[in-house]
RNA sequence: GGCGGUGUAGCUCAGACGGUUAGAGCAUGCGGCUCAUAUCCGCAGUGUCCGGGGUUCAAUUCCCUGCACCGCCA
């Protein structure tokens, strides 16, 4: 196999209680993931969690335990959410892993020998529960202009990453590849950012000790983000696995959430071109959910739990609805009565019932059984031609990230075969003229067919139940797009008989 | 304060290198079918295309300006 695709999320923090936003930008790798393999790649799909960082050695203090097995209590959270969600990720990864250490420290120590790693001191304003330091001017009422909270006077002796000279290249390179940076409105803000002129980055603490130890300087602890960031190289096996690394590497994308892109786009290419490694092809950052119209958070006691959704509206039906009411890399508003609207108008009143009806036709008026397509006419090659059309539309839109696009056109074709179902009558074929009922059949068969495989990446469980009613016998995972894209009579098909309603209809 | 974006039907949004009746989905009303999860198909709408000015034979679409909201930075 030649064609390889390398696709992260960031890791996530093992403090943190997951919330709709970790499940949606992992979600939407998995859709990527599954999709790419359709289309014939080898997907290499990380992502794991973040242990390290002052805000974890002390929730490990107050509960009067090691950070480590903080960790470990926290990480089945993550790890069975994902498993709940369908997610098909091939490679995990905890910052506390042997070979993570060694990858940063070895990185660190590169860099330094380079000579774009030096020490120094540094001294501001800083805010513990954010990790993060403010000048004078960044505070918000001398608090912390994040989080609200007080903030600390602090220096330490500190290294420093030669960030400064770097902004040139950078720039460069943004200029050069428009698609680094994702959605283009993000890509402006980098780049605008990037020629405001970039400071040398403090890369190291010595304020705690949770976290991987300088190479030949262990008072310091890395720097949580440059410790965090490396994560993707270590995941495709950097320093373990050559072979594996060099086959993923570059990576092909880099999920986030807008809230992480300076790091990524700014912080990460840098260190990058300071260890001479190639730049990652792109950095896409997805929006925010507000709910019910109002901000998320944990004050409001209205963050949305992924494992909540899941059980209440269906694990397919969840993944559908975060990438079918909003177009990915804009904000969006979770609401029940959003999601309960797309369950019942996409999913029960197009989608599902189109292939209700379609099944239950095939098993009512051809006793299950499909046979070759007579001769074709002009409403044939018209569905026939709309639906390749789609095709292509949904492909060009799902290479780009462009889920919300890629689902439009799936409804489309839907709608397009519900029409066609519509004019062509096949219950009153089924009386006056069954040749030509054969051929509908078939056609419909083809269009529903089609329908199943291109929501697969975002339902995969559901779209595997109708593949089976449509009686086809092959896994729908091992699908190839290339093969399933056309109308096909297939001769190996299981009797098609009934299914159930896939999705019920929900009250309000 | 600097840079960027957005403002179009009740709601969410698409769109026009300027040019005949400005679109889609949802919601609403009416009609049709009966294979299907009372589902599907068709029809009907409604809009000072944010305000003001300019360029032009012609602007909602281009330019300037004002207002509102949003993002990034300081």
């Amino acid at each position: 196999m030649n064609k390889h695709y390398y696709i992260t999320t960031p890791i996530y923090y093992i403090n943190d209680v997951p919330h709709i936003g970790h499940a949606y930008t992992t979600c939407a790798a998995d859709v990527m993931a599954r999709y790419k393999r359709t289309c014939g790649y080898e997907v290499f799909f990380l992502t794991g969690v973040d242990e390290h960082g002052q805000k974890a050695q002390k929730s490990a203090l107050e509960q009067g335990i090691q950070p480590r097995e903080l960790a470990d209590r926290m990480l089945p959270r993550f790890v069975d959410l994902w498993k709940l969600l369908s997610i098909t990720n091939t490679g995990f990864i905890r910052t506390t892993d042997a070979a993570h250490r060694k990858v940063v420290q070895y990185l660190f120590e590169k860099i330094y020998k380079k000579g774009d790693i030096y020490l120094g001191e540094y001294e501001d304003w800083y805010c513990v529960p954010c990790e993060g330091y403010f000048t004078e001017l960044q505070l918000k009422g001398g608090n912390c202009p994040d989080c609200g909270r007080g903030v600390e006077r602090l220096k330490e002796e500190s290294y420093f990453f030669g960030m400064s000279r770097y902004g040139e290249p950078l720039l460069r390179y943004l200029e050069e590849h428009k698609e680094f940076v994702m959605p283009e409105v993000r890509h402006n803000e980098v780049a605008s950012f990037v020629k405001g002129g970039l400071h040398d980055l403090s890369i190291s603490r010595t304020t705690f000790d949770w976290g991987i130890p300088v190479p030949g300087n262990p008072r310091h602890v890395v720097y949580v983000w440059f410790d965090a960031l490396v994560n993707y190289l270590t995941g495709v096996g950097f320093l373990s696995d050559m072979e594996l690394f060099e086959k993923f590497w570059p990576c092909d994308a880099h999920l986030i959430g807008k809230d992480i892109l300076r790091f990524h786009a700014v912080y990460w290419p840098s260190f990058l071109m300071a260890a001479e490694l190639p730049l990652p092809k792109q950095v896409f950052a997805h929006g925010w959910w507000t709910v019910e119209g109002r901000k998320m958070s944990k004050s409001l006691h209205n963050v949305v739990d992924p494992v909540e959704m899941a059980n209440t509206y269906g694990v397919d039906e969840f993944r559908f609805f975060l990438f079918r009411e909003v177009p990915f890399g804009l904000d969006g508003d979770f609401s029940r009565d959003a999601i309960v609207a797309r369950i019942n108008g996409d999913l029960a009143n197009d989608y599902g019932n189109l292939v209700s009806r379609s099944v239950n036709m095939i098993g009512k008026f051809l006793a299950g059984k499909l046979d070759s397509p007579g001769p074709s006419g002009g409403t044939d090659s018209h569905l026939i031609e709309r639906t390749q059309a789609l095709l292509a539309e949904y492909q060009k839109e799902m290479d780009a990230f462009g889920f919300y696009k890629a689902l439009n056109a799936v409804f489309d074709l839907t709608g397009l075969v519900n029409k066609y179902i519509d004019t062509e009558a096949p219950w009153k074929l089924a009386k006056e003229d069954p040749a030509r009922l054969s051929t509908v059949l078939y056609n419909i068969w083809n269009g529903v067919r089609i329908c199943t495989l291109l929501l697969y990446p975002f339902m995969p469980s559901k779209t595997a139940s109708a593949w089976r009613a449509l009686g086809i016998n092959r896994d729908i995972e091992k699908a190839a797009f290339d093969e399933e894209r056309v109308f096909y009579h297939a001769g190996d098909l299981s009797p098609i008989d009934k299914i159930a309603p896939l999705f019920p209809r929900r009250e309000g």
